[in-house]
DNA sequence: CGATTCCTTGAGACAGCTCAATTTCGGTGG
DNA sequence: CCACCGAAATTGAGCTGTCTCAAGGAATCG
């Protein structure tokens, strides 16, 4: 149940080859020769999922591994309680699966409409072993996602609901700057992937603090709201004044 | 001043061989041929620290990177106003430093006295675009560590203060057992390497509110001190059993 | 055995949670 | 285009777990 993509429209991406992929300089493909994308190109596959649609439940077997090439997902931990931690956001190019794992760990959730460029498992490991490009460029998304995790745990573990709320626009404004190609800072609009009980998942909250916290901000004329999902950020640096500080301290050093 | 380790005593591992070498089966060598190990003890020296000492400030130059042959360390973040999170618990054979990275991203911070087996950063670099068994287990190891730092994120999240400390406990109960070669479960003494106040950067507690806590669980019978880091576990089921759930549950699965 | 560091315990304050209405948004069908 | 509906978000009031501030007590080291 939880492999069963499913088919929203005919992909033109399916077609259409490697080197036109939205994601090529990010992913795990990033560092690959012309004659090594061919061969992936053998191998690839691709996968929908709607919004709101469970792609792996934690414990499930995982037969495949994966690239985001549209969409937002999340990777969570569930307790028996229910209580719920977001452990991961995926946004596009970001890599699924464990190589030589066979379980997944995690909940991984579409929380909008999804694309996965996806590989069997066992075909990647093979991949991983004769493809160093691959390899290495693995290892440095890893060291990137840990690094991530561990200011994530920062925010988790010693800022206040406010700071926790600046620092997620932060970051989400950061990425969004990164992706289109453009310097974060002055003002922006970014488009909130998340619903506020999602936000709280994240950043360890409840969804009424979450809101109260965005309402404040939104009074202090620190951001602005267009709807429930658009966020204006008027002066970036000051956001980042209410963020306590950590790496974004760097944003604009 | 952060680089400079001190020479405590003369260290029989430096003349020593790698083949002799405690962490050998477990660090960034362990899959290494005697062919690699060959090369990789012309490039290796051994630091020394002394507990307490800062091996790198967050943002310092560091040169090399390592593995803990002895000794625990910690990762940390700190905020403007001295707020601190560990985010990482260096045992030995973890490694320290990052490939491609000239700064360091945290304090190191030895909690104990330290050996560490070091490789200056440049042939380090070298040593894994030649070395794919050095690669691979660095990526093995990384995707570890990926992992325990979304448990810990799980903790930090959406434990108790309670649960925090059951599960501190019980992680290190695990960890322990296998650096025995013994299977966890049933009666266990562990030592405490952390002091009340690192246990709390620890768990994004206060270290008043740990030291309640364990305080409570001492008063429940669920565990026995005998000084202050020493920690006995009559059952360590029953004790698992305050942890909330999330991975400890498959501890005996 | 004295000193220092670490730990424990207490009392009161407060941030964030829980429970409970409303309100707003965004889509859907008339 | 408008009225309606359900999902998501907001806001309020009271509670509780953890923090803060403060005082004393134990372990470890010279």
């Amino acid at each position: 149940m939880a492999n069963t993509a499913k088919i929203l429209v005919p992909d033109a991406a399916d077609q259409s080859g490697c080197v036109d992929c939205p994601i090529r300089h990010q992913s795990v493909c990033a560092f690959c020769l012309p004659d090594e994308l061919d061969t992936l190109e053998q191998l690839k596959y691709h996968r929908h999922y709607e919004a709101g649609q469970t792609i792996i439940w934690a414990g499930d077997e995982m037969n495949f591994v994966g690239s985001v090439v549209n969409g937002v997902a999340t990777l969570s931990h569930t307790l028996a309680d229910g209580r719920k931690q977001m452990v991961g956001l995926l946004l596009p190019s970001d890599f699924i699966g464990r190589p030589g794992r066979r379980l997944s760990s995690y909940d991984v959730t579409a929380v909008t409409d999804v694309t996965l460029c996806c590989f069997r498992r066992k075909p990647f490991e093979q991949l991983i072993s004769s493809t160093p490009n691959v390899a290495e460029r693995l290892l440095d998304m890893s060291l990137d996602e840990l690094e991530a995790a561990r200011e994530w745990m920062l925010i988790l573990g010693r800022k206040s609901a406010r700071e926790k709320i600046a620092s997620f626009l932060t970051i989400l404004a950061r990425r969004a700057a990164k992706a289109e190609g453009k310097a974060p800072g002055g003002a922006m609009t970014i488009d909130l992937p998340l619903t506020r009980e999602a936000m709280a998942d994240y950043l360890g909250l409840t969804l009424e603090t979450v809101s109260r916290q965005i309402s404040a901000l939104k009074n202090e004329g620190l951001i602005r709201l267009g709807g429930k999902r658009r966020v204006d950020i008027p002066d970036l640096r000051r956001l980042v004044t209410e963020t306590g500080g950590g790496t974004d301290d760097d944003l604009f050093a």
